[in-house]
RNA sequence: GGGCGUUUAGCUCAGCUGGUUCAGAGCAUCUGCCUUACAAGCAGAGGGUCGGGGGUUCGAAUCCCUCAACGCCCACCA
């Protein structure tokens, strides 16, 4: 059978995929063994596959597979996230584009558009995860706003309601006037913003000077109430009692004095509106003062801007700057840089805003979460987050969990006609609890909250929800599968998924939700840059898939991706791994194409086989080290290697028979069986191609797999073998160095010649890999010898042609100062007393070991020269 | 303004509790080979005062101090 010198990927990749599926092999079902359980991290349901995706599936994948193939029962769950906010734009822009506002449809016709969307765009991600080779358990796929996830939402909500821990409230909160909703704090990104600093000036009541307020906001003077003074200022003591006048509106308004002004920054007066800061507010609560609102939920001024009223805040911060000047009302302006918060998902400027929200008290929950983390109970990798869980938990606010909007779960709270309002699972229970309150209300008399929950009020559930745990906390699925094993993602979302997570395993569950939690880092251009859409930096997926092979794509992401670090992309790492998965398929052309037969197994072949069992067996403790570590980069180097260096290059090239002769039938099983278990080494990090050879290799039985196959595991090895064998290689690497300086082909046979002792037991394999004619043992160098030395041994080439005396002679006599300044270098720390005394006896021994290696080099080093001097 | 992290070969990174398994790996580079598995390859080679300075020690890439550059997170200074 004639096999392709190149691996196809796309002809076999879509092939092998479907076999598993049709097979059902990535599905699970409680049984005996050992779980192991991921829970995808839900990417947006409309989203796309990005760069990013494609490095975080690729290591749940590889962690998922390779525990598998440990004997485990591997459960991936995957699914995806309703993503209110972003989903919800999405709709209103695309409504927008076909006329519709959508403040003139009504909530359940909107959530038709929505769910369409969503059936039309959703799920595509999913199915792009398929090409990459996830093997998660489709049967389970599970959605944030499915049936049971949003019955799970609304328990939680009712439940923590009834524990006292959810509470409406009046806060100052960040509000996007795009979205037009309230956003939590960590969905406000702080960035640098070039602005000015305004200095206005503010009349002092009854007199005729002017108390000057540095301010970068100065259309918000509308909303002043007052102006505040540090006591102990001295600038400022004239202004203790007065009152001031707002510009342009002229409005009275009094001076107060609180110590939290700092009386370096600007004037040291500040001017205080109660509705648009944050500290503004605070102040205004301290101090009894009245808030004024001067902003529509869009961020145009309402009524109260006067002659502002209808235009957005920022084409007012112009105007107003014209027209205080124009009223001599503006000391100055100076250029300025604060840091502005902007909304993470529309990226326009937040405004501050007093509304009524919905919280959860997180102070008391979040103390087992803590702990946990900071007892390794959950263990972080790298563990550098830590410091960074520790300070958010430790200073955690209340979570505003309430959006004003309508793709959401909507808020479970019903109002009462007088105002009362009553929290229940459905409308249904909702009126029974209320007709307690009033028994002749009916069901129309309720009336459902507007608001529904931030989409991270789901997502905090979801390695409970996507088992039903919530619903049926004794169901045997989260009875088998929870807590799960391993969570991937990226550490942007630590705060927003991650801590929630943890905080609502232990209240749900009361335990934790995952034991170790893997950050990756976040992938970028190889300039360094963060991968998006503007840059157009951002590599298609997909494409690379097809350019490279899936397989090709995984490995290059995974080559240089320690945990927490930035992946430097580039599309020459995906070209090292199609590389790597074509040497895989040019071995296994060799292997099957050799003709079998009943012959002698050749002593080299006995050789190459005790050595690849030992490499290997240390290669496998080497990675099961590696991967309990999490260092799967380092993981998969260590398997490149094996299969490059030590079995192709050297196994291989070993046993590999002459020309069109057959080879041994035992040699043949040996190393079929090793290339088989070097497949399933690497299937976690290369399902297909692996899975291609795994069933060319030899019969295999309908639906079976190579991902459903055991991995070898660690066993004992023979370490002085191997070790022994790296000085053959050292003798060979010497022939071979001989023969390319001295340009003599492979195919012209050498003599090769020992001065002292060698692994003699390994001559064979040396003759074979160096075409030698003979190894002898020799009592001295003959004239035209050319020389080399391994370890303490030196060898020698017996060459017809003449050499040059005076270069090998150079070459000689540089060595023999190099080791001269070693033996001088060992020799001084072994005379200094200190050293013999303090150091610990073995380092002394090896001291010593040295310098006997480095006396005897220098002697047979001396002696060469001699040799050769005679020669001339 | 606080906190954390990084800095080792041209690039990406390993180097645990100080001492030849301490200066390493992969890629890239250079040299020679189209040798009948693989040129997407084979064989070989070169390349680093371990960010700067100081200290501790018999001994420092490794521990301490300090400076510098870069990165990340948190924070209500208008």
């Amino acid at each position: 059978m004639e096999i392709a010198s190149k691996y196809n990927p796309s002809e076999v990749e879509d092939k092998w995929y479907a076999y598993w599926m049709k097979h059902n092999l990535f599905h699970s079902e409680p049984d005996e063994r050992e779980p192991y359980t991921i829970v995808i991290p839900p990417p947006n349901v409309t989203g796309i596959l990005h760069m990013g995706h494609m490095l975080n599936n690729t290591i749940q994948d590889i962690l998922i597979r390779r525990a598998r193939m440990q004997g485990k029962n591997a459960c991936w769950v995957p699914g995806t996230d309703h993503a209110s906010i972003a989903t919800e734009a999405k709709v209103v822009n695309k409504l927008a584009k076909e006329g519709i506002k959508k403040a003139d449809l009504t909530r359940s016709e909107f959530l038709e558009h929505a769910w369409e969307w969503t059936h039309k765009h959703g799920g595509i991600i999913l199915e792009q995860l398929k090409k990459l080779g996830a093997s998660c358990d489709w049967e389970r796929t599970c959605f944030t706003m499915d049936e049971k996830r949003s019955e799970s939402v609304i328990k939680v909500f009712v439940d923590l309601y009834n524990k006292g821990l959810i509470y409406r409230g009046v806060r100052m909160v960040n509000w996007d006037p795009q979205a037009l909703t309230a956003l939590s704090d960590e969905e406000v990104v702080h960035k640098e913003h070039q602005g000015k600093l305004y200095y206005l000036r503010y009349k002092i009541e009854g007199e005729d000077g002017y108390a000057i307020v540095a301010t970068t906001r100065p259309e918000t003077i509308m909303g002043d109430t007052a102006m505040c003074i540090n006591p102990n200022d001295p600038k400022n003591q004239h202004l203790k009692g007065k009152k001031v006048i707002v510009p342009l509106i002229n409005r009275m308004i009094p001076v107060i004095e609180d110590e939290y002004v700092d009386m370096e920054f600007g004037t040291g007066c500040l001017k205080v509106t109660p509705a648009h800061d944050v500290n503004d507010y605070a102040l205004g609560q301290k101090y009894n003062l009245p808030s004024i609102d001067i902003f529509n939920d869009n961020g145009t001024l309402n009524d109260h801007g006067a002659q502002y009223a209808g235009i957005d805040r920022f084409e007012v911060r112009k105007q107003i700057e014209k027209d205080l000047a124009d009223a001599g009302l503006l000391e100055k302006v100076e250029p300025y840089t604060n840091k502005v918060g902007f909304s993470e998902r529309t990226d326009v400027p937040i405004e501050p805003k007093l509304s009524t929200q919905w919280f959860l008290k997180m102070e008391d929950l979040s103390k087992p979460a803590l702990d946990a983390v900071m007892n390794d109970t959950i263990k972080f990798v790298p563990e550098k987050f830590k410091n960074t869980y520790r300070h958010w938990m430790e200073n955690i606010r209340d979570w505003n969990i309430s959006r004003q909007l309508w793709w959401g779960h909507q808020i479970p709270a019903y109002y009462l006609p007088d105002g009362k309002l009553v929290v229940a699972e459905s409308a249904e229970k909702a009126l029974e609890e209320a007709q307690k309150l009033n028994p002749s209300l009916k069901a129309e008399d309720l009336c459902q909250d507007e608001d529904c929950l931030d989409t991270w009020f789901s997502s905090w559930l979801w390695p409970i929800s996507v088992f039903d745990g919530i619903n049926h906390p004794e169901n045997k699925d989260i009875q088998y599968y929870y807590p799960t094993n391993d969570l991937v993602t990226g550490p942007d979302i630590i705060f927003f998924w991650v801590a929630r997570m943890i905080v609502s395993g232990y209240e749900y569950r009361g335990e934790a939700c995952f034991k170790n939690v893997y950050f990756t880092g976040i992938v970028r251009d190889k300039l360094g840059r963060k991968m998006s859409k503007q840059l157009g930096n951002s590599p298609d997926p997909i494409e690379l898939m097809e350019k490279y092979g899936a397989d090709g794509v995984r490995m290059g992401l995974l080559l240089t991706a320690p945990a927490g670090n930035d992946i430097p992309f580039d599309d020459a790492l995906c070209e090292q791994g199609r590389n790597f998965n074509n040497k895989i398929w040019n071995a296994f052309r060799l292997v099957k194409g050799w003709e079998v037969a009943d012959i002698e197994q050749p002593e080299t072949a006995k050789i190459a086989i005790k050595w690849f069992d030992s490499i290997f067996a240390k290669t496998v403790a080497e990675m099961d080290d590696l991967f309990s570590k999490y260092r799967l980069s380092e993981a998969l180097m260590a398997v490149y290697k094996l299969f490059w260096d030590e079995f192709s290059s050297w196994h291989l090239e070993l046993v590999k028979p002459a020309y069109q002769q057959p080879i041994d039938r035992a040699t043949y099983e040996a190393t079929l069986g090793f290339f088989d278990a070097l497949l399933r080494l690497l299937h976690p990090f290369m399902p297909f191609i692996t899975e291609e050879l795994w069933q060319a290799l030899k019969e295999r039985g309908e639906g079976e797999s190579i991902m459903t196959s055991l991995q070898a595991q660690a066993q004992a090895y023979d370490g002085k073998l191997l070790t022994d064998f790296e000085e053959v290689k050292e003798i060979i690497a010497g022939v071979r160095t001989v023969r390319l300086q001295r340009n003599i082909p492979n195919k012209d046979q050498l003599q090769l010649h020992v001065l002292g002792e060698y692994k003699a037991e390994f001559g064979s394999a040396i003759s074979k890999m160096c075409n030698l004619s003979a190894i002898e043992k020799v009592g001295e160098k003959q004239a035209g010898d050319i020389t080399f030395r391994v370890g303490t041994t030196e060898f020698a080439i017996p060459l017809n042609e003449k050499i040059d005396v005076e270069a090998e002679l150079k070459k000689l006599e540089t060595e023999l100062v190099y080791q001269e300044g070693f033996l001088n270098s060992v020799a001084k720390k072994l005379s200094n007393e200190r050293f013999v005394q303090n150091a610990k006896p073995e380092i002394v021994d090896n001291e010593r070991k040295k310098q006997a290696d480095a006396e005897s080099k220098i002697a047979t080093l001396k002696e060469s020269i001699e040799v050769l001097k005679a020669q001339k």
